[in-house]
DNA sequence: AACGCGGGGTA
DNA sequence: TACCCAGCGTT
């Protein structure tokens, strides 16, 4: 039977000797409530650590409970992730809340398979609420552990593909097995987050070097390539009337429930008032803006909006950020964060 | 088993 | 610009 290192007790014992003394100290780290990890939980998907600082610390103060957040609107929701992207994680942690408040009656899922009925938790997330709010063993995997795991063990087959995650996953349930879980995935999550870092690692600061067996780490892990950037030019327009503005509600998966500036279906003949270029996976979008008189017919979608409440609606950042361009409605945008 | 999500920060 | 990130749901 192949025996791997992170078997051996040293490298468990090792890298949570360092954690403790260099681990950062993150507010979701300071909590065993179950319900504040899962918020972060679902904020860190595929979003760093320092974006989200910020607007956890708002969104415990705002929904402090799964009651709360149970209670609170759609549009309170998306309005506190405003900015955060990715706006099904919003609703999803929204119903999650409404689950676990109302249908089980405020008794939180604690095992993998009850926490996976959840909206918007998959079996990363199940693992993390698991072993950071009820210290339980459970493997995890996220980018992090991903290199941590494909470098210590010289792992080359390609992390996108089923296989190659099926084999981490392997190695991390092995490591799952000794003790002490909360502190055993954070700090094999952190390692990757300070001294396993993608490009330029620190080996020479590494906790548990003496038991990596790759030569090569920075060629690690194997992943697919990125497909080609397409660019994009979308035309908004800009319809102001006395104090209120023109928005458009989004009804299909894009954005839904979101407000965004009313679409141009044409370019007109004069130049945008306000431009901005927005890089989002893989696409560029090239944004104009064009000032044009109250159009003489509006959609269902389309709805005037009092300029001094623009702070309260959830407006897409592309399109809050060129309107902030615009001049006059800066303070209201900015006004409430 | 891929792919879309069309976000945001950093080197 | 390219790349990365505490992934998930859908097809």
């Amino acid at each position: 039977m192949k025996q791997f290192s992170i078997e051996c007790t040293d490298f468990p014992d090792a890298l949570i000797a360092w954690f403790k003394v260099h681990g950062r100290k993150l507010p979701w780290r300071a909590t065993r409530d179950p319900y504040a990890i899962l918020v972060s939980e679902l904020m860190l998907q595929q979003t760093q650590v320092s974006t989200v600082l910020f607007y956890f610390d708002r969104w415990m103060q705002l929904f402090p409970s799964t009651e709360s957040l149970a209670r609170a609107t759609e549009n309170e929701v998306l309005r506190a992730w405003q900015g955060l992207g990715y706006y099904a994680r919003a609703r999803n942690l929204h119903r999650a809340a409404q689950v676990i408040f109302w249908e089980l009656k405020n008794r939180f899922p604690d095992s993998i398979a009850e926490l996976k009925r959840l909206p918007g938790v998959g079996e990363y997330t199940a693992g993390a609420v698991l072993s950071f709010a009820f210290d339980r063993p459970a493997p995890i995997v996220d980018a992090n552990i991903a290199r941590v795991i494909s470098r210590i063990e010289d792992i080359r087959e390609n992390i996108d593909r089923s296989t190659g995650r099926k084999t981490i996953w392997g190695v991390a349930a092995r490591y799952a097995r000794h003790g002490a879980p909360r502190l055993s995935n954070s700090a094999l999550m952190e390692l990757g987050a300070l001294i396993c870092l993608p490009r330029n690692p620190l080996c020479k600061l590494c906790p548990v070097r003496s038991y990596c067996r790759t030569p090569d780490p920075e060629s690690l892990p194997v992943r697919n390539n990125r497909p080609a950037v397409t660019h994009v030019i979308e035309n908004y327009y800009l319809a102001l009337d006395q104090n209120r503005l023109l928005l458009q509600m989004n009804l299909g998966r894009r954005w839904r429930g979101l407000w965004t500036l009313p679409r141009l279906s044409e370019t007109p003949p004069d130049g945008p008032v306000a431009s901005l270029t927005h890089p989002v996976t893989r696409f560029v979008v090239h944004l104009n803006l064009y000032k044009i008189a109250v159009p003489a017919e509006l959609l269902p979608s389309h709805e005037w909006h009092f300029i001094k409440d623009l702070h309260s609606v959830p407006i897409a950042s592309p399109h809050r950020r060129v309107l902030e361009m615009v001049g006059p409605l800066q303070a209201s945008l900015r006004a409430g964060g």
